[in-house]
DNA sequence: TAGCCCATGTAATTGGTTACATGATTGA
DNA sequence: TCAATCATGTAACCAATTACATGGGCTA
């Protein structure tokens, strides 16, 4: 199933602003990117079935066009959500989500099996790992810190620190995980009694 | 990229013991589904490829066949992993691994854009997003006291407690975010002054 | 005028699930 | 003899990424 949900991710993002697919495709790179993403290849398509069905429209003169000087770029189509797309958008956002968080986590399968490699390996791979949950808490600070101040009266902001507030409970979690981790993979592999 | 995770998953089963397409699937099914995944679309191609590249071998007479008294099924095929097959086993497992943990979680999109929805929907995602990680927190208890009973001895034991952790961590901490995010929505959306 | 970013789009491929077809064996 | 389970396999489909093709505009 999984009903498309890019289609969602699209209307979505254009209740923020009116965007080109371009701009979308930046929208996930550097907003939301830490829970989403979304390619070109279906960014595209997407945006021309959205437009067929009537849930978004070329917003080229449409009212709220804001601040750019006209189309900088010719070929520069930006859409807008309509009112059919916000309902369609309300409509799933009023349905419950799968609670599929992250099926297929590639560390844990090299964990189960990691008494068949080299002994260092699964420290190695946890060491790793525990870097890149202490990067993504320490970025993640500093989105939450640039966020209240640029966004301070955004009625959306509350929205939004809410799935930081999902990154820095997981990676904190994570981290104290690879700790214990750690501590678990030094230990001896098998308890010997005593003395040599 | 990702690489074909699928082969490895299976190459590592089949540490476990020899097994035939069937009891793979159940083995994901029911021993590490809580990370994993395969379906008999993936698992049967692989076997076949596998098998002709060397990596896996019929165990039908194989040495360490073990209890079953011969083939209850004509059909059934068993195969074991070949000393290539463990060495590339033991190749990717000192390789290091892609932290991809859960791309496209669909609640935080629902969340980020919930101002745009109906006002309870929010609060009713992490209402069932709280049961579902509260559920398998009891699930992975139950778990964990089964393994340490009946595998007390295994080699492996440390290893698969290890992935077991991981999930409760995750779990614990998701269920104490949405206590926090509960707690966030229902507080007024916007803070008014006092009186009416 | 070269190089970079803006911008749109598509084709090929991968990874994966679902649903189905087929049939044997077991036990109520 | 009926239903459940064991067992293998494939075709159709879906979601998604990657890589590429194309070309305009801006600026050093």
């Amino acid at each position: 199933m999984a009903e498309n949900r890019t289609r969602y991710a699209v209307l979505g993002a254009l209740t923020v602003e009116p965007m080109s697919g371009y701009d979308l495709k930046r929208f996930f790179d550097q907003g939301v990117s830490f829970f989403w993403a979304e390619s070109y290849g279906q960014i595209y398509p997407i945006l021309k079935q959205l437009k067929a069905e009537g849930l978004v429209a070329d917003a080229a003169d449409a009212p709220g066009a804001s601040a750019r000087v006209g189309p900088a770029h010719p070929r520069r189509a930006v859409y807008a959500i309509t009112p059919a797309g916000r309902d369609a958008l309300a409509r799933w956002l009023s349905a419950p989500a799968e609670p599929q968080a992250g099926r297929r986590l590639e560390i844990l399968l090299k964990l189960f099996f990691a008494r068949q490699g080299e002994p260092d390996a699964a420290a190695r791979l946890v060491a790793d790992f525990r870097a890149h949950h202490a990067g993504l808490l320490a970025t993640s600070a500093a989105t939450e810190a640039r966020l209240r101040a640029d966004h301070a009266a955004h009625s959306d902001l509350p929205f939004w620190l809410l799935t930081l507030s999902y990154g820095q409970h997981v990676s904190g979690a994570l981290v104290a995980w690879c700790d214990a981790a750690a501590r678990t993979l030094a230990a001896p592999p098998a308890p010997v009694p005593s003395g040599v």
